[in-house]
RNA sequence: GAGGGUGUAGCUCAGCUGGUAGAGCAACGGCCUUUUAAGCCGUGGGUCCAGGGUUCGAUUCCCUGCACCCUCACCA
């Protein structure tokens, strides 16, 4: 027999024997009056009155002395100990509790005391099983000694924790609360853009066209319309439909699909943050943002720095501001701003920089800009006024010639997110996205399409607006410590599992 | 996509130069009513990732495949 089925056919017998004795192994509901941690906060050990609580929780260590044991279980607030002594369960009772493993769901009714080596105890006088588990979870031992919490043999496979997330979140607390912490910064943002009078909104996931940025989709069928749809890459062609529409300010977080590479930055599906807003400009959305991510800094933490791998990130405005040929120059020497591709060339060569193919003078600027200068992008920083040839939605400079007011935020090292003045000139973006087609027929798999409706709705007039992108995995990477994309999506993108 | 690494019990890991595998925890049985990595005695548990090859013999050496991890590339 396979040895996990072994352990589970001993559970599964004492599953049978628990019900022979009447006890429902799946019950229904059970009345708490505390979690753990409201438990630890309110006794007081040297109290008059005596402290009857109702806990419910995972069996998480179990330490059995003949007819009376000690056990700790967990809920999502923590960890409590629970004593359970035969002349007080009743041998009934203590029947019941025998037949328990790690890994079960029991609610416990009893008194709260103080043991000898003084830690606050629940005394069971009624113990209920609430979920039998049957197949052992990697729970493993802990130590603490004052502030010290040694895990001994921690559930640490890589592999398993994510393909088993549930596994993972059930026997490590730091994950859990890694999770917690990305719920609230999304909450966060939500409500500093709520009180700043934005409004929520969804637009399509499933859509006949996709664009708004440079990737390659996810193709599917829709078979009553026998049609391909796209899942989209981006939000912002339809936002800024809105904008066109009469709505001033609007922001949408949801899943974006990108069909690309998967590493520490990239799933396939991650979140963005985009926000429209009408009659602002660049200048003010680096305001905002900037403002932004530290709000939901100091709220999620309580302070306005973290550490990330190692290194303080401090997101305290205002940020550094660096033009993009600007900060190619302060790192090579070199003033890229009027080079044609032939010199860019020469420069990537002296740089040891290759791209395949025949890339256009856009894709050199950036591949220079990436290799160069985004690595030492440490603290928060923008990077403003990019080349027009790699912004074909963002507004031409007021002032410069050949740049767009856009700019993106990096942190670091890692693009944290992309804003522009959009352009709202509807000559001026049907010209862009045919410039797009043209390098489309070259071969660039992930140029824009022109979008048809797109020109149209901004042909009726879209208003002077500021866009933006945030990525919501990576503003949550850096907020909580994560060293890759996976640690802050539940279920991260895997390759099949072997049929098991 | 390229290079490197890893894959052994439910979990964490040993296993030197080839001789069909060990530990701790978990599990099972026994003793134990204030323990906390509880303790003591005993027991069971393995397709050594998969498939080929070399060999008398492969967990070990070679090849191929798969999965995961790391670095680089791609993904601006």
């Amino acid at each position: 027999m396979d040895p996990l089925d072994e352990l589970r056919r001993q559970r599964i017998e004492k599953l049978e024997k628990l019900e022979s004795l009447g006890v429902n192994p799946y019950a229904h509901a059970f009345d708490r009056t505390h979690s753990a941690a409201e438990v630890l906060g309110a006794f007081e050990p040297d109290g008059a009155a005596s402290l009857t609580v109702a806990v419910a929780g995972r069996l998480v260590s179990l330490r059995r002395m003949g007819k009376a044991s000690f056990a700790h279980i967990a809920d999502a607030s923590g960890r409590i100990q629970v004593y359970f002594a035969q002349d007080r369960l009743g041998e009934a009772g203590y029947a019941v509790f025998r037949l328990l493993d790690l890994g079960d769901f029991i609610g416990v009714k009893g008194e709260v005391f103080r043991t000898r080596t003084g830690e606050t105890t629940i005394q069971a006088a009624e113990l209920t099983l609430l979920s039998k588990s049957l197949r052992p979870l990697p729970i493993v031992k802990e130590k603490i000694e004052g502030d010290e919490k040694t895990v001994y043999d921690a559930f640490a496979d890589k592999e398993t924790r994510y393909r088993q997330r549930y596994a993972d979140l059930a026997v490590n607390p730091d994950v859990r609360r890694t999770f917690v912490l990305r719920s609230r910064i999304v909450s966060e943002m939500r409500r500093y853009l709520e009180g700043r009078g934005y409004l929520e909104v969804e637009t399509p996931a499933l859509q006949p066209q996709y664009g708004g940025a440079f990737a390659r989709p996810f193709t599917t069928h829709h078979h009553a319309l026998d049609m391909p749809l796209y899942l989209r890459i981006a939000d912002e062609l339809y936002l800024k439909r809105l904008l066109v529409g009469g709505f001033e300010g609007v922001f949408e977080i949801a899943k974006d699909f990108r069909n690309e590479g998967m590493d520490r930055d990239h799933n396939p599906e991650f979140t963005m943050m985009e926000l429209y807003v009408a009659y602002r400009d660049y200048g003010f959305m680096q305001s905002l943002v900037e403002d932004m991510v530290h709000s939901v800094c100091l709220n999620v933490l309580g302070a306005g720095t973290v550490s990330h791998q190692g290194t303080e990130l401090r997101f305290e405005p205002p940020w550094e501001r660096i033009p993009f040929f600007e900060a190619i120059r302060r790192r090579t020497g070199e003033d890229c701003s009027g080079m044609d591709i032939p010199a860019l060339k020469a420069l990537a060569a002296g740089l040891r920089l290759q791209i395949e193919g025949s890339p256009g003078r856009g894709k050199w600027l950036d591949e220079i800009f990436s290799q160069t200068v985004q690595p030492h992008l440490v603290q928060p920083t923008f990077i403003t006024d990019y080349p027009i040839e790699l912004s074909p939605l963002a507004k031409k400079h007021r002032s410069s010639p050949g740049l767009v007011e856009r700019f993106e935020g990096f942190v670091a090292g890692r693009e944290l997110c992309n804003a522009f003045s959009e352009l709202n000139d509807p000559l001026d973006q049907r010209r862009r996205f045919q410039e797009q087609a043209g390098l489309r027929a070259a071969g660039d798999e992930e140029a824009m399409l022109l979008d048809e409706d797109f020109l149209r709705a901004l042909e009726y007039g879209m208003p002077p607006t500021a866009g933006l992108g945030i990525g919501v995995d990576r503003l949550t990477m850096l907020l909580t410590d994560a060293p890759t994309i996976r640690d802050v999506i539940l279920f991260p993108a895997m390759r099949p599992e072997r049929s098991a």
